[in-house]
DNA sequence: CGAAGGTCTGAACAGTGGTTCACTTGTTGT
DNA sequence: ACAACAAGTGAACCACTGTTCAGACCTTCG
C-alpha cells in the first residue's frame, strides 16, 4: 500500500463536513429550504457540488442533519429551562415560554425554517418528531403542575400541542413584523401570559 | 360571423371548470398539495392537461381558487357562529372552538392541506391570509368578551393567533390519530376547555 | 351544408435541480 | 521521485413537471 488516510486528513474532512453543515444552515435561515439547492449550498460552503455528495449521500440526508441540530439545540434549551430552572413548575413554564420566544425572535429565519416554511418529505417527517419533542417536554411542567395542585386538571398532551402551535403561529407570523426592543417584549409578556391562562395557571390576571 | 358562444356553451364551461376545482380540491384534500400535479388534476377531473389551461392562466392560478374556496368555506362558518349564534362571547367563542375542531376533524385531509401540508408559495401567501382571518374573526369575539367583563384583559389578536395555531396544531398532528368516535368527542371537550383557559374565561375549571 | 371560429387533445418542449462520473488535484509511503 | 490511491471538481445526465401549440373535433350561423 502507499496511501492511508492519516489523521489530518481525516478531521481536515470533518472539518470540512462540519463547515458545510453550517453554511447550509445559514442558508436555509436566510433563504427557506426552497433556496437551498445543493447548488447554493455547494457554492457557500465554497466546494464544488460532487464534494457534497462525498459528505452526504443526498440532499434530503443533509437537510435532515440541517434541521436535526438546529432543532436538537432548540429542543435541549427549553428542556433543560422546563426541567432544571428554578422555581415551581408555573414559574418554570413561564421562563420556558420566554425563553423559547426570544431565541425564537432573535433568530426569525431559522425559527421560521424549523417551525413552518416548506419543506421536502424528509424534512417534513423531521419537523413532525420535533414537534412532539416540544410537546413532550412543555407536557412534562404541565403534569407537575396539575400534581402539585398548581394547574387544574386537564389533558396535558393537549395543552401543551396548544402551547407549541400557538407559540409557533404567534411568532412565524410575519404581521408580528420584525418587532424591535419594546414590541418585541410587549409580545413576549402576551405570549407568557396567553401561556400561563391556557395552562390553568391562576396568577395571570 | 359565423360562431358566437352561445349561453348552453358557456353553462358547459362553466360546469366543466366547476368540476375541475372540485375534483382538484379532492385531489389536494387526498394527496396533498405536492401530489396535485396537473396531469393528476387533469386526469381526476377527467380531462385533458391542456383544457386545464383553458380555464386558469398556471397551475398556480387554480391552486389558489382551490384553497380559496376551501378556506373561504371555512371562515365563513367560523365567523358565522362567533358572531351569531346565540349566548354571550364566552359561549360563542366554545362553540366557534367546537365547530372548527369538528369540521377539521371530519375532514382531516382537506384540513392538514389548509392548515400545514407544504404548498407552493402562492397558496402559501393565501394561507397567511387564512390564517390571518381566522384569527380577525377570533379576535373580535375576544374584544367583546373583554369588554363586557366576562374576559381579562389582554392582547385579542395574541389569544386569537394563538387559538388558530393551538386548535391546527392539536388537529393537525398525526398522533391524534384517526379519531374515533370517544377519542374525537374528548379531544374536542379539551381543546374548548383549553381554548377557554387560553381566554382566560371564568367557567372552564 | 360549409365556412368561421371556437374547444379539446396530448405529445413535444423547456426549466429546474438532484445525481453521477471521468477527470484533475492532493496526499502518503517507499 | 514515483506509484498508489483518495479527495475534489463541475459539466453532463436524468427525472420530473409546468407549459405550449399544431392539429382534431365541435358548435354556430348564413
Amino acid at each position: 500500500m502507499a496511501y492511508r488516510k492519516t489523521p489530518a486528513v481525516q478531521s481536515r474532512l470533518d472539518a470540512a463536513r462540519e463547515h458545510l453543515v453550517e453554511q447550509a444552515t445559514s442558508v436555509v435561515a436566510e433563504s427557506g429550504w426552497a433556496n437551498a439547492s445543493v447548488t447554493a449550498v455547494a457554492a457557500a460552503a465554497g466546494m464544488s457540488v460532487g464534494s457534497v455528495y462525498q459528505h452526504f449521500s443526498s440532499k434530503g440526508a443533509l437537510a435532515v442533519e440541517v434541521f436535526r441540530r438546529a432543532s436538537g439545540r432548540e429542543v435541549e434549551v427549553l428542556a433543560e429551562v422546563l426541567k432544571d430552572a428554578g422555581g415551581d413548575p408555573v414559574e418554570r413554564l413561564a421562563h420556558g415560554v420566554r425563553v423559547f420566544a426570544r431565541r425564537a425572535m432573535e433568530r426569525r429565519g431559522l425559527a421560521h425554517a424549523l417551525l413552518a416554511a416548506p419543506a421536502e418529505q424528509a424534512v417534513a417527517r423531521e419537523r413532525l418528531e420535533f414537534r412532539r419533542r416540544y410537546r413532550d417536554v412543555f407536557a412534562e411542567v404541565i403534569r407537575e403542575g396539575i400534581a402539585d395542585g398548581r394547574l387544574p386538571p386537564q389533558d396535558p398532551d393537549v395543552t401543551a400541542a396548544a402551547l407549541t402551535g400557538a407559540i409557533g403561529e404567534v411568532l412565524v407570523d410575519p404581521l408580528s413584523g420584525p418587532a424591535d426592543g419594546d414590541a418585541a417584549e410587549h409580545l413576549v409578556a402576551e405570549l407568557v401570559a396567553m401561556s400561563l391562562r391556557c395552562a390553568g395557571a391562576r396568577t395571570a390576571g
